[in-house]
RNA sequence: GUGGUCGUAGCUCAGUCGGUUAGAGCGAUAGAUUGUGGAUCUAUAGGUCGUGGGUUCGAGCCCCAUCUUCCACCCCA
């Protein structure tokens, strides 16, 4: 076999140790947050039926699915020669690498219904894969943390996914913005217009403003049909800015003849009272410019931003009302939201705010000596761990400066060194990596010392 | 998927107009009193210049393809 550069698929990463420490702090804070709110673990598998996945994410989503070619002869009995891209797909691949974690969370409620009690807090930890072109911040293979209630539709559960937010951030020490919107408001505000079927153009050029600017938006909105008319009625709207209540004013009169307008401000108008009354850390704003694509989203809506670093959305989320209802189960609404992983981690590292304590393991490394002085030490390492503490034994006896260094650069903070000397007297000698200071000491005070 | 960009030692980067044997710093390894890491000194190792073609007497440098990185669009965690 020829020699081959080893590599890995564009867009995916390996971690060494030092990154793991930092995921794994990253994940046991979200993690302990959700628990904190009485969540529950669940997992599912990496890939799902290709018939769960499609169509759930808009056209755009469907393409940026992974799919698996089947096994076996996968062109067995394929006879088409018109050369239909999409009849070749679903003949050769049955199955896909999961998009996300909410589709295959409905899929779970919808076959294990029987089993759960709603409604059904549930948290979700696992990689998700997606076809896209890498950038900063954009990975092919990435890490959401998910936190959904299903089977319930208080807006207190919203409330409780705007805490969980706040709470995760402030321990994590990231300042963020979070921005809440509602998918009826922009519903109503087509149907202001007089465009209601554009909802989706609508809502993907809104979300545009901020980065290109209200001519440019006005501009795209006539490129996707929408009539120069109902744009010079929205114009208002690009313009609206300052205090919540003051959007709410105006709002009331835009939707005027729209139900669904009404609905959602109501909605949202609840929300923000609510807020208002806990005492978040973090800062909240009602932005009717936030239009998130998921095509399932129906309600609330929510996407959270690192506030001193340039970086995409790295938590986001809402409500959807019928996403179990293509699987058979309807009257079953949830919400939720996604922690992204590898953003927070790429945030916090830029902002260097990762705890430096973070890390150190092996408390003591005991030298190796070999012969007799390695059977003592066994011992003593055996003792020491059983009671907790994190230990090891050198595995040869190299020179000492060999394992010193192994000391020195796993950030073991004490050596101890036991040979014959210290056998005799049975005071090992223990030293201070930081400082470099030695003293003897009995086993039981080196156990108090570490403890 | 569209347009652009990057790739030279483990890492960060030099490398002239296409010209002999591709360099530096850091790091690594070994040593400087066989029981002591970090600092210093000495020595050593380390490269198919991303990969594959092409042009040329001659290519790290020019051309084409491809992979990768990063960026914009699209979309999104």
């Amino acid at each position: 076999m020829s020699l081959q550069k080893p590599s890995i698929p564009k867009g995916t990463r390996d971690f060494s140790p030092s990154q793991m420490v930092r995921r794994n702090y990253i994940f046991d804070t979200i993690r302990n947050v959700f628990q904190l709110f009485g969540y529950q673990p669940i997992e599912t598998p990496a890939m799902e039926n290709l018939s769960t996945l499609m169509g759930k994410y808009g056209e755009e989503g469907d393409k940026l699915l992974f799919k698996i070619l089947n096994s076996g002869n996968f062109m067995d009995g394929y006879h088409d020669q018109t050369d239909n891209i999409h009849t070749l797909t679903k003949h050769i691949s049955e199955k896909g690498l999961r998009y996300d974690l909410t589709v295959p969370f409905a899929r779970f409620v919808v076959q294990h219904q029987n089993e759960l009690t709603f409604p059904f807090k549930r948290y979700q930890i696992q990689p998700v894969w997606r076809a896209d072109r890498p950038q900063k911040g954009r990975y092919r293979e990435f890490f959401q943390c998910d936190v959904d209630v299903i089977g319930s539709h208080s807006l207190l559960n919203e409330v409780e996914l705007v805490q969980i937010i706040d709470a995760v951030f402030s321990k994590l020490r990231i300042r963020v913005l979070i921005r809440i919107n509602n998918r009826k408001i922009l519903a109503g505000i087509a149907e202001a217009i007089g465009v209601p079927e554009k909802l989706t153009d609508l809502t993907v050029a809104l979300d545009k403003l901020e980065k290109v600017g209200a001519e440019k938006v006005k501009e795209e909105m006539i490129e996707r049909g929408i009539s120069s008319d109902s744009v010079e009625k929205l114009a208002p709207l690009l313009d609206l800015e300052g205090k919540m209540e003051t959007k709410f004013d105006f709002l009331t009169q835009f939707f005027a003849d729209t139900e669904i307008g009404r609905l959602g401000l109501k909605e949202i108008e609840i929300l923000i009272d609510y807020l208002k009354a806990l005492d978040l850390k973090n800062k909240f704003e009602f932005d009717i410019k936030l239009a998130r694509g998921l095509n399932y989203y129906t309600g609330t809506i929510i996407e959270v931003k690192a506030l001193d670093v340039t970086m995409g959305s790295i938590c986001g989320g809402g409500r959807y009302d019928d996403l179990t209802g293509i699987f058979g189960l309807s009257e079953m609404s949830g919400v939720g939201i996604s922690f992204g992983a590898d953003r927070i981690y790429d945030v916090m590292l830029e902002l260097n705010i990762f705890p430096s304590e973070i890390g150190a393991a092996t408390k003591v490394l005991f030298i190796n000596f070999g012969g007799e002085e390695e059977r003592f030490c066994l011992k003593l390492t055996s003792e020491i761990r059983s009671s907790g503490i994190s230990v090891e034994l050198f595995p040869n006896p190299a020179k000492v400066k060999k394992q010193m260094e192994y000391a020195h650069r796993n950030n073991i903070p004490y050596v101890v060194l036991a040979g014959q000397d210290e056998m005799q007297s049975g005071e090992i000698s223990v030293k201070e990596m930081s400082t470099g200071n030695q003293t003897k000491m009995r086993v039981d005070e080196l156990k108090k010392l570490l403890s």
